[in-house]
DNA sequence: AAAGAATATGTTATAACATAACAAGAGGCC
DNA sequence: GGCCTCTTGTTATGTTATAACATATTCTTT
């Protein structure tokens, strides 16, 4: 649905602007097929989201539309983050109680996260069934995975 | 190292009080091996996980304490919570900002929770390895690992 | 274009979760 | 006893999140 991307990593060298670019003409798409509204906010909080390319706290969210005069409440965050969560947009990290950017919006998705301690760098990738089998022995139907693992990404390591 | 259960799940029905016991008779254990303290403070709070036998907030738990006199403030609990948490005898479920008594301490493990949306139950399995593949894919150095579903569990199920 | 429905925003207030920092006490060890 | 370490008590504050209600915007229908 979105650019190619050479591999599941996001810690991958790449062209930022072209990335950023990319992302927001899939949301618009995305958007368009499910009749959600991208409205100024919104479509902000997600540019913000992705030029950071690391998860952001809603209140660090807030700053910035504060700063640009996009509303200056919790709720106006939380609500812009809500959206995007829910259209697929963006995931909040639990661990670090903030929010990402996807890095492939459009398709269906069960999302795992690796996260650096060090650099604070989010990768996304797929969690394809990682509890399943423990669920399906439970008798447990799952409606929604939390799959987020930290540790050190391969650029800090090299230092 | 606990009594042996009749298998991963922590759904079926089971003699409580005799699981509280066995599981700070484990605890016991588990601190003396490691020269910890169990103080009261902490082995009441361990007490009161496992006897709610399902995730508790940091504030609940302060709540209980403070009715028995153990502590009123904020850090009473989040202190022996940390410390529960640390020695492997309780976990954090993160998705819910909350805590809950280890099923099977003593042992090494990477654990992985199944969260029932309807009775709040929370069932401790293993994660093992869960997002192994793509961190290796991306050099990534796991140290901890959050694996947690929300879903309905068996018994809610059959209502 | 007007009316009505649905969605989105602005704002106040407060709830819920968490920790920094420092003083005082309890236990182990020479 | 004197020293050290760990634990507890307390104050104060920081951080994250939402309920509730008023207003405004957009979409749909007529």
């Amino acid at each position: 649905m979105s650019a190619p991307r050479s591999n599941g990593s996001d810690f991958e060298a790449h062209d930022h602007g072209v990335c950023v670019r990319d992302a927001l003409v899939s949301a618009e798409a995305v958007c368009a097929e499910q009749s959600l509204r991208l409205t100024p906010v919104r479509r902000r909080t997600l540019e913000i989201l992705l030029e950071a390319h690391e998860a952001m706290g809603a209140y660090d969210v807030l700053a910035r539309l504060d700063a640009e005069g996009l509303g200056s409440k919790p709720p106006v965050a939380y609500r812009a983050l809500s959206f995007l969560v829910d259209a697929g947009l963006a995931h909040r990290i639990e661990r670090l109680n903030a929010f990402v950017a996807c890095t492939h919006p459009g398709s269906d998705h069960d999302p795992a996260f690796l996260i650096c301690n060090s650099c604070g760098t989010v990768a996304e990738g797929e969690a394809r069934d990682a509890l399943a089998p423990s669920a399906v022995a439970a008798g447990f139907e799952i409606e929604q995975t939390v799959v987020e693992a930290t540790g050190i990404c391969p650029a800090c390591k090299d230092v």
